[in-house]
DNA sequence: GCGGATATATTGACACTGTCAAGATGCAAC
DNA sequence: GTTGCATCTTGACAGTGTCAATATATCCGC
C-alpha cells in the first residue's frame, strides 16, 4: 500500500477515526457527531467504522477515554507547580479546573455528562483510565487537608465529593449556558477557594 | 364534539401534549421522547403538534417550564419551614435541593441542563418563569448571610453562584452516574452544608 | 509461491427521527 | 351560508444508527 486514502483497506483507519471524531466533538459538540458523515471525512463507507468501534457509544468512550489522559495530565501539572505556595495552588487549581471545562466545553460534557456515564454505557476502556483521575481528586483533597488548607474534620472522600462537586458545578452552570455572565469566572472560582479555606480556618462546627 | 379522542379536532390537544411528554420524559428520558410516538400515543397523527409547538425544543421548553413551577414552590415550601431553626433549614434546603434531583432524574436534567439553554435555545415562556426562581436563590443566600449561616464577607451573587454550584455540582454528579454509591447523599449534602456554616463562623481569610 | 483464515471494507436494507408543503376538515363569525 | 381560520391529515425528504450479506485485501502456515 502506497497511498492511504485510496485502497480498499485504508490502513490506519481506526487512528483515523478517533483524530477526526474527536475533532468534530470539539469543535461542534456530541450531538452533531454523525457516524456516517464521519466515515465519509474519513474517505470510507457508512459502516466501516463498526469494525474499529462496536457502535457509536464505543466511539465517544474511546474519545472520552483520551480526554481523561489529557486532563490528568494538565491537572497533575497544576497541583505539582511548585514554584507556588499551597494556598496558591489550592486556588490555582480550582480557576484551572473551571478554566478547562470552559475551554473545552464540548469535550468535558463528553467526559463529565450522562451520555457515557448512564447506567452500563461507560467502557471498561474509558473506567481504567477515568478512576485514577476520580482518586486523584481523593489524593490531592486529602492533601490539602493535611496541609490544612482544607478542613481536617471532614472524611476525605466526602470532601472531594463536595469540593469536586462545586467545581464541577460552577463549571456546569457556564458550560451549559446557565450562567450567562461568564466573564467573572475567576471571582468564582476564588470565592469558592475563600469558601473552603475559611472553614478550614474555623473551629469544628458547633453542633 | 362529544368524545375528544375520536373527532378530527382533538379540542385539548396541546395540554393532552405536555401531559403525556412530561410522563415521558420523567419516566424514559430526554432522548427518549419523539414527537412521533408522542403523536400516536396522544391519538393524533404525526405533524399535528406542530400546531401547538413550533417544534420540539418548544415542547421541551414548555415541559421545563412546568418544572421550575414545581421546582419553585417545594423550594419555598423548604425554605419557609417555621417549624425548624434557620440552621436546620439551610442544611433541610440542601438535602431538599439534591433529593429533588435524584428523585426527578430526568426532569432536572431538562431544567438545568444545556439542551435547553445552550445559546438561543430557551423560549421567552421559559426564561420568564426560569430567572424567579434563580433569583430566589440568590435571596435566600443573602438571608442566610444575614442570619449568620453563610459568610457575610462575600458578593451575595458570587457566593449564590458558588452555593448553587455546589448543589447542583453534587446533583449532576448522581444523576448522571458519576457517583455509583448514591447512598450515602445525606452525608455529602451535610458535609457541604457544614463547610459553608464552618466558613461563617471563621474570620475573614487571611489575605 | 499457494491457499485458506482473518481482518477489513462495501452495498443494501430497515426502522427510526424531525420537519416542511399541500390539502382536508370542522368551527365560528359575519 | 359563505368566508376565514384553526386544526388535523397525508405525502415527502433528508437525515440517523445499525444489521446482514458480500467483496476484497492481507497475513500465516505450508
Amino acid at each position: 500500500m502506497s497511498d492511504a486514502g485510496q485502497n480498499y483497506h485504508h490502513g490506519d483507519l481506526r487512528a483515523t477515526l478517533l483524530r477526526v471524531a474527536t475533532q468534530r466533538v470539539v469543535k461542534e459538540g456530541i450531538d452533531s457527531l454523525s457516524l456516517r458523515k464521519l466515515a465519509e471525512e474519513a474517505g470510507v463507507s457508512r459502516t466501516a467504522p463498526y469494525h474499529h468501534f462496536k457502535d457509536k457509544n464505543a466511539l465517544l468512550n474511546a474519545i472520552a477515554a483520551h480526554g481523561f489522559a489529557q486532563w490528568h495530565e494538565k491537572a497533575n501539572e497544576v497541583f505539582d507547580d511548585a514554584s507556588r505556595t499551597p494556598h496558591q495552588r489550592f486556588k490555582d487549581f480550582i480557576r484551572n479546573y473551571i478554566s478547562w471545562a470552559a475551554d473545552n466545553p464540548q469535550l468535558y460534557e463528553l467526559m463529565f455528562g450522562r451520555t457515557i456515564w448512564q447506567a452500563g454505557k461507560a467502557t471498561e476502556d474509558l473506567t481504567s483510565i477515568a478512576f485514577p483521575s476520580f482518586q486523584f481528586l481523593v489524593k490531592i483533597t486529602a492533601h490539602w487537608q493535611d496541609k490544612g488548607i482544607l478542613p481536617a474534620n471532614q472524611d476525605p472522600l466526602r470532601l472531594t465529593q463536595v469540593t469536586w462537586g462545586t467545581m464541577h458545578g460552577i463549571a456546569r452552570l457556564v458550560i451549559d449556558g446557565i450562567y450567562a455572565e461568564s466573564s467573572h469566572i475567576n471571582e468564582m472560582c476564588d470565592c469558592a477557594a475563600d469558601m473552603f479555606m475559611q472553614a478550614a480556618s474555623a473551629r469544628p462546627a458547633t453542633k
